[in-house]
DNA sequence: ATGGTCGGCAACCGA
């Protein structure tokens, strides 16, 4: 069965942080169905390698690069086509590798990172994250130019404006929009990407997460913009769309993330 | 009136 997307100069990226992908494989399916991407990029898959539901993408035929660990993290790379040049984790220990896929499809790389999200201001999580970002600046460097095709995607844990959570005034000290996490954060970049979203959407109360423990959070969309798509100038010129999708639920429980899909003509 | 988040995994931790 032929599942790749038919037009071959077309490059369909997806990020979603599926928070435990054994539960939410239906709708993990669901989405390949519905989108056919070239590339779909999964966080928090919370699945050891031998756990690894290799057949059901098998079974689609779909090929696929992971790395996960006991209970936390974990991330993963379903493509059509052949994935190439994998590399796991960061260059220097601790190399996190089960919060960092880096992949090429179709001459595209693709780097796919679940950063860690910092717990409280104080805590010793939190300085690791800001630090994170500093060695994912430097992993960038020493791999890749700011004129070559390259996407970062992934749950960021950063809302990188106030236009990207619903109450920003409330949240100034949150690990996720304090004034040096966003630094951190645009200090990466600004090695040479482009907000593939923002490009498209300038609007607010556009959200990718809404945390389960608010009541009514969904409902009024008190959500935040944690999971992004950027990609390096030349790349994100030949962007044609991107858009935050609504998870197909199926009946199921919905992760508290919902995809991010961007779409590039590469001929 | 009460109790109201998930997921993993086995008592709580992380988000």
């Amino acid at each position: 069965m032929q599942i790749a997307n038919d037009q071959k100069d077309i490059m369909r990226v997806i990020t979603f942080n599926v928070n435990s992908l054994r539960v939410r494989l239906p709708v993990v399916m669901e989405c390949l169905r519905l989108h056919r991407p070239d590339a779909l990029c999964l966080q928090e898959t919370k699945v050891q390698d031998h756990d690894f539901p290799k057949d059901d993408f098998d079974a689609e035929g779909y090929n696929y690069v992971f790395k996960g660990e006991k209970t936390y993290n974990g991330v993963a790379v379903i493509s059509p086509h052949e994935i190439k040049n994998v590399r796991f984790g960061l260059a220097e220990e601790p190399k996190d590798s089960s919060r960092l896929i880096k992949a090429d499809i179709k001459g595209v790389s693709i780097v796919n990172t679940y950063v860690p999200q910092g717990a409280f201001l104080e805590s010793k999580k939190y300085q690791y994250k800001l630090d994170w970002f500093q060695r994912l600046g430097r992993f960038f460097k020493e791999n890749f130019e700011p004129d070559e095709p390259l996407v970062w995607v992934g749950d960021m844990n950063v809302a990188p404006n106030e236009a990207d959570l619903w109450n920003p005034e409330g949240n100034r000290e949150h690990v996720c929009f304090h004034e040096d996490v966003r630094k951190a954060f645009s200090n990466v970049v600004q090695l040479g990407f482009v907000d593939v979203f923002r490009k498209h959407c300038d609007q607010p109360g556009q959200y990718s997460f809404w945390d389960y423990r608010q009541r009514g959070s969904v409902e009024r969309n008190r959500g935040w913009r944690l999971d992004h798509i950027l990609a390096t100038k030349p790349l994100a010129d030949k962007s044609k769309s991107c858009f935050i999708d609504k998870q197909p639920r199926l009946g199921q429980r919905p992760s508290d993330h919902t995809p991010v899909i961007a779409e590039f003509d590469l001929g």
